[in-house]
DNA sequence: GCCGCTATTGTTTGCGCTAACAAAAGCATT
DNA sequence: AATGCTTTTGTTAGCGCAAACAATAGCGGC
């Protein structure tokens, strides 16, 4: 079947081979307009028999529509962000948008080059991670007359419209659980990475629940490069070793945590009596460690299905009914690196 | 500065913002010709003040030329992916080229899908992971008449280029390991997804490699679903407890291989001497757990780069003396959950 | 068979840009 | 100042498709 010979095939051959003009076919090709069944079947088959594809860069020139969405997110192999990806594709799938996805690698420079890339192909919406950007992409994103979601993040001023959790409030609610909880030399252990605005507003928030309770970090551990459970490890190992009486190990996420976790239990410390512990983000993979870690979830899946109700609705339906800002709940996930909470009247 | 007011820049507006013709700007805006150093500041300057972002739709109708490179894999989430993107993009961020994902979810028609739209956007070149695809796919590749690299595996025919290792290869080499050490019952533990084709050629050429040794499995064990440590605890209780006297457990990865070692671990089971264990994939992610898991590196990273060559050599410099098949070595990574080889003469 | 409709198909135009070619400007040499 | 170059800038056409409008076909009622 499928001719080759041609190097592109149109509209024109499609048409030519069914003997019907380009319009009917294109028209046949996007289910638009009435065609009737008989020259659908012509056109159908013709475009079969050639191998036919669309090609949606002329369609997008000529229509001035263009069924994508951009995802900008600071990293493919960072665990967070997969669980977003799938809210909003799930949401996407019910729709005729597509999500394209972009790194930053939490580069700001990056992060402009990137929009500036994507908003090239004039996108239908926009989903930034983080709210923080540099003069020029905040400029491209607001002059882009798309809908623009900055998610994750609602600690700040979005351009347009926000969906995520407060970490500032996540860090101080976890402090407050902890202190709430006796524990009273305690130490944050977590990236380095100066862009890494969400982990660094989890520390403030951090240390206002602490100081609430009177108290200040007891030590601070950092890392640089990718999470791991060895760097957990080897954080908890160094930071035991500065301060031997420490009684509580706070991760900036997950994986590091399930490190330190299990230094704790080889080197046969009483967890979480002696010391307790805590990540963040709620990641299920690790779910089936020999102690579940305490943690809370970020509700990544939710961010993203919120994120593209917002823009399919506004770019889909035109809809200006939605909300310019989610705020979601955190939600402390107990696990067994903490101790029980004290009774209290 | 950044007008609004227009809903669409296009280069006629900075052509007349900066008093030259559409076409100088064009070739500013591109680094494209000569332009003299005068007329290029006041091009970048109107371009600038307006905001403009060119468009890529059209541009790329007009030349022929799109650089993007659609990138295919079943899935963002599997921990195995990442690396290969990374692999990819470090290649091609020396280029013009850009990476475009999808995933396809180990589903043949969504594939299909996937493929299709891709190609609509007529990219410079495909990176498709896996060798099977239905014929609606296969045939689409074959007449897109750009580079199509099919990568992970080399265990078939490929349409175009081909980047991976051998995972039948891989599981023999893996069973002659594990019988050359000794062990004699010997279980398998995967996921049942029928079209997990590498994770079926892995345990076929397991089964091969035991064949060879007069052996054959002891036991299986299968689950859906994503993988997780708590999957492959679940799965070694369930095996263990239904063929106590096995002495392997041969894991289609490292996360419920992970999960297994854990299992044992705290079940009180002597390590590797009476039960050994093994993955696939050299996932560092895990480094760090209480022993070593043995595994095999599927050269994730490495598969990436050769790919991006490939296409990028192909698209960009034309070049036809590229190999078309390139099989990698996948190395055992001994790991502490195998029993040392005996000597042999 | 003619009218007036609706269902179906066709024609023209232009989306915003770049390739190819055309023209003009600059500049040293004779 | 005219010549022959190189450097810089401008003009024309068309990429493949879809919107808007135009035309034709089909069909029932009289």
């Amino acid at each position: 079947m499928t001719e080759d010979g041609k190097v592109h095939l149109t509209l024109r051959d499609v048409s030519e081979a069914s003997g019907v003009s380009e319009m009917t076919v294109s028209r046949v090709l996007r289910n638009k307009g009435d065609v009737s069944a008989r020259t659908r079947e012509k056109v159908l088959a013709a475009a079969r028999s050639l191998g036919y594809v669309p090609n949606k860069i002329a369609g997008a020139l000529a229509s001035n529509r263009v069924n994508l969405v951009g995802v900008i997110i600071p990293s493919l192999s960072n665990m967070v962000f997969p669980e977003v990806l799938t809210g909003i594709s799930r949401v996407l799938d019910e729709t005729v948008l597509q999500p394209v996805f972009g790194a930053t690698h939490y580069a700001p420079e990056t992060e402009e080059k990137v929009i500036y890339e994507m908003l090239s192909w004039r996108p239908s919406g926009l989903i930034v991670a983080g709210l923080e950007h540099n003069d020029a992409a905040r400029a491209m994103m607001r002059n882009a007359a798309i809908p623009v979601v900055e998610i994750m993040d609602v600690d700040g001023a979005a351009i347009d419209a926000n969906v995520g959790i407060s970490h500032h409030r996540a860090g101080r609610d976890m402090a407050r659980e902890i202190t709430r909880r006796g524990y009273r030399r305690i130490a944050f252990l977590g990236s380095n990475m100066p862009d890494d605005h969400r982990a660094r507003k989890r520390l403030e928030g951090f240390e206002q629940g602490l100081s609430e309770a009177g108290l200040a970090l007891a030590a601070t551990e950092f890392y640089s490069g990718g999470s791991s459970l060895r760097k957990g490890r080897e954080m908890a190992t160094a930071a035991l070793a500065r301060e031997p009486d420490l009684d509580f190990l706070y991760f900036s996420n997950d994986l590091i945590g399930a490190g330190g976790l299990l230094h704790c239990l080889e080197a046969g410390i009483d967890v979480p009596n002696r010391v307790g512990l805590a990540g963040f983000n709620g990641v299920d993979l690790l779910d089936g460690l020999p102690m579940h870690l305490t943690t809370m979830d970020a509700c990544r899946m939710e961010i993203g299905v919120k994120a593209a109700e917002i823009v399919a609705g506004r770019a889909l339906d035109g809809r200006t009914d939605l909300p310019a800002r989610i705020e979601l709940d955190p939600k402390l996930i107990r696990g067994e690196t903490l101790r029980p909470a004290p009774d209290r009247a």
